[in-house]
Order: C-alpha cells, then structure tokens, then sequence
RNA sequence: GGGGAGAUUCCAGAGCGGUCAAAUGGGACGGACUGUAAAUCCGUUGCUUCGGCUUCGAAGGUUCGAAUCCUUCUCUCCCCA
C-alpha cells in the first residue's frame, strides 16, 4: 500500500519534517536519538468522533513520515483518556462520552489510519495501534494516584499553559488531571515497548513534556517531544472547516466530492505550507508546484492526491468530472450525453431531494418550486429565493433564470433530474419521480 | 443571604411611548472583477397570496398606540457576605 523507500535512512525523518515546516520544538536530543536507532514514536488521537477530520492529518502525516524512514509509528487512540477530555486549548469543560460511543469512534479512527500506515506485520516497522484504555482500565484510582500521582507536583501541573489559561473560568479536577493520564501512557508505552518519542500539535507541548518528565523521574529514562506547528489560515479562522462544518475524512459525513472541493478552495497563500505539510510528493515536486504560474494547477494536483488516498480512485475521478461539469462553461449538452448511473455517481456529493411527478406538474413558478416544492432544498423561504433570483444567482440546468415570475416547466435530465445551482458553488440536485 | 446591571432580529450592539421589521458594525449570502483564490466595489440579510402578517427573554396589564411604561415569572452577569 505505502510504498517505503528502498533504503530507509532513519536520520531523514527530521530532515524531511524540516522541509515541510512540519517542527514547531522539540526537546534537546531528539535530533540525535532519531538518527541513532530505529525508534518508536507515538501520537494520542482523542475518539470524540467516529472519524477524523483535516486538522488531524497533519499530526497523522508526522506518524506517516517516521514510517517512511524506517522508524517505527504508534498510533494511540485515546479510549481512556478521551474519556476526561483534554483542557489543551478549551475554553470551557468538556462534555464526556460515553463508552458505546468510544468503542465505535475507535474503530472508525483504525480504519481511516489504515489508509496512511503499514499496519501489515510483516514489515519490520509496521504501525502499530494501541488503546490507552487497555491499560487504565485496569489501574485502580488508589492506585494510580500511588503510582503515577507521587511522581509529579501540583506545582509542576499547574505551571502548564492549558491548566494556567483556565484558572479564571476553572476547571474541574478531571480535566486537570488529564496531562496525568497522558504522561502515563507515554510512561506506559516506553516501560512495556520501548517508545522513546511522543508527537502531536504543538498545542500538545505542556502534556507530551510532562510525559518526558514523569519518565525521568519514575524510570530514569530518555524520552523526547516533538510537536508540529498548528496549521493556521491566512485570513485568521479555523483551518479544516469549510461552510459546511468540519471537513471529515469519512465520505458519508464530507463527501469526497466536497473532500476534493475542499482542496481547490484553499487560499493561494495557504497552499505551499498545506502542499508541504499534506502531499508526499518529494522536495522537488513540490517545489515544482509552487513555481506554477497558475496556483490552481497545484490545488488539482494536492486535492487529487489526497482525494486519492483518503477516498479512492475512482472517487477523485467522480469528484473531478462533477467539478468540471458544474463549474466548466457550456456544459449542457455534456450532461445530457452521460447516463443516468454515471451522472447519479458523479453527483452523489451534492444535496439531493426527491419530489413527484405530480407536485412537480402542480407547480406554476420557480420561486415555488425553490423553496416550497423541494421542501426548503434550495431556498428556506420564497423571499429568499426570489430576491436571489432578482440578484442573478440562480441557475437551473446550467441556465440563468432571469425572473422570480418565470415559469417552473425546464426540461429534465435524463427525464428525471433537475440541476440547481446558487450562487457559484452551491449546486443541488433534484428529481422527479412517479 | 444583601446590593447592583442586564436579556433586542445569525453575533456584537443602538433604540427608552408613535416617524421601528428596528441604527451601526461583523458574519453570511448574491453580483461585478478574476483563476471555483485573495483584495476591492455594489447589493441582499423576519414571513408574505405584496393587501398585510408575526418579531425585541415569558405571561399579564396601562394606553388610541409599547422593543420602549407597570406587575409577576424565568434566566444571565457583577459586587459585598
């Protein structure tokens, strides 16, 4: 699946991270430990969702990029630990899941892993997944607090960033508490499997250095930290959400068509640091990219690679000839020539809506059949509609529709579908049936 | 427990008896320009059968007339104990 290269050489991790922009700190040492041995390396994913979404890709490249020079990734999901919440960036407290819900967010986490790590045990570097709650389910409360509790000061906690940020709106005791927990996994991880580096955001700096500590003190060991500048956008807001919300890696929460979107919308500015930090293309490739005269060339080819691996093939494909289709010019007679599978597969990404031939016939003008016909698909309310209308922001098959009065009777596609779009890149499908 | 401030349309925030569907800013959306980018400019931003209709924490009341005044209730914030 992921190809390795031939001769790993394991001092080429921090070399390729450098390139990449992708270290914010490290602890002193790390450097060299990392061109000594083979070395295990983890990151904690929290299970707040049954999928993970663009803002932990990035954290999910550093485990790829350690694979891919020989050293050994572990990903940790955080079943235990997702269960206090972490207070790193959190401005109020956590809600807490349950369970169930864990269970079922942990799988969904592997699976999607699975698509950027050899798990395959055969490799001698192979990914490994494990879950914290294995061994904290286990560990009493007395226990653990004579066990890991002892070794760390209040003081020493309460010094943190994340713990300091909320002393004025307080926090709980459990959330407090967390860097606790994740100081022990990593404690965990490097009494029963060797693991000597923890990674992550560099919002993660305070909890992974407490990890580091609490291994110097309980073991007298070597650990390091390293941890990735968190991705931020030019215009100031929240990298990884588009209008719609986060932008997930599971197809049936983003589709890959908005997936692949997504990548064409980024800003100009944005694009080099997300090429770096997201493509696996080499150095030069990269490079190549950037010099393009056109940045879009750039966005195709980061949004095809990444629709690629994290969907399929074929996704990207759909998701590429839809884009086209929508956004290319006279594109009518395009979609009239494809067939009805193909143009259901090829639009599969966009927001759907059924009505009746019937209610279809029924309805006299447009405004009607934007908003209250397609139960609110398009427009929420006939004002709405028709004031869009007004302004030119409608089209339907590919047509402007010059007037809210304008009658509701287009031909169909494929006898069946209407395509609607708002506005530039709101496109909705429609169809009619018996 | 005592004292004070407040709750306005997506958000912030004006309004203090009629001229209020409610200033202004932000956001969002549409258009122009482009490259499905950014910046800029223009426009829209409660519903409507375009007659009107329902909104200003909730319920009552005063008045010809209330977001604005009165009563009760709910919630939020601040200060003192």
């Amino acid at each position: 699946m992921i190809k390795l290269f031939c001769m790993p050489t394991l001092a080429n991790f921090i070399k390729e991270l450098r390139w990449r922009g992708m270290i914010h700190d490290m602890t002193p040492g790390t450097e060299e430990q990392l061109a000594k041995e083979k070395t295990l390396g983890y990151i904690g994913f929290d299970p707040t969702a049954k999928s993970l979404h663009i803002g932990n890709l990035a954290t999910v490249m550093l485990l790829v990029h350690m694979q891919r020079s020989g050293h050994q990734p572990i990903a940790l999901v955080g079943g235990a630990t997702g269960m206090v919440g972490d207070p790193s960036g959190k401005s109020a407290e956590r809600n807490l899941l349950d369970e169930d819900t864990l269970r079922e967010n942990q799988a969904g986490v592997r699976k999607q892993l699975e698509k950027f790590l050899d798990f395959d045990v055969a490799a001698e570097n192979q990914a490994v997944l494990v879950n914290n709650y294995d061994w904290f389910g286990k560990i009493g409360f007395l226990e653990f607090l004579r066990d890991a509790g002892k070794h760390l000061t209040v003081n020493y906690m309460m010094a943190k960033d994340s713990v300091k940020k909320r002393l004025e709106t307080g926090l709980s005791f459990t959330e407090f508490s967390y860097q606790l927990l994740q100081g022990y996994d990593f404690y965990h991880l490097y009494q029963h499997h060797g693991v000597k580096l923890q990674m992550g955001g560099s919002d993660q700096w305070g909890n992974i250095t407490t990890g580091t500590e609490f291994i110097r003190r309980k073991a007298s060991g070597d650990a390091f930290a390293l941890t990735a500048p968190l991705i931020t956008k030019s215009d100031g807001t929240k990298f990884g959400k588009s209008e719609s919300g986060n932008v997930w890696l599971d197809a049936d929460m983003t589709s890959p068509y908005k997936f692949y979107q997504f990548w064409l919308n980024v800003a100009d500015d944005d694009l080099s640091r997300l090429l770096r930090v997201f493509s696996l293309k080499n150095q030069e490739e990269v490079e190549a990219l950037e010099q393009m005269p056109n940045p879009n060339e750039a966005k195709r080819a980061l949004a095809e690679e990444l629709t690629t691996r994290i969907h399929s093939a074929e996704d990207f494909e759909n998701a590429r000839d839809a884009s086209s289709i929508l956004f290319g010019k006279a594109a009518l007679e395009k979609i009239q020539r494809i067939d009805e599978r193909t143009l259901l597969e090829v639009f599969e990404g966009l927001p759907q809506e059924t009505i009746s031939c019937s209610e279809y016939e029924e309805t006299s003008n447009v405004v009607d059949l934007l908003s209250e016909t397609t139960h609110q698909l398009v427009f929420k309310s006939k004002g709405e509609a028709r004031r869009m209308i007004q302004q030119g922001g409608v089209s339907i098959n590919k047509e402007k529709i010059a007037s809210p009065e304008a009658e509701a009777n287009f031909s169909l596609l494929q006898n069946k579908y209407l395509l609607i779009q708002r506005g530039k890149k709101n496109h909705f499908l429609v169809r009619v049936e018996d």
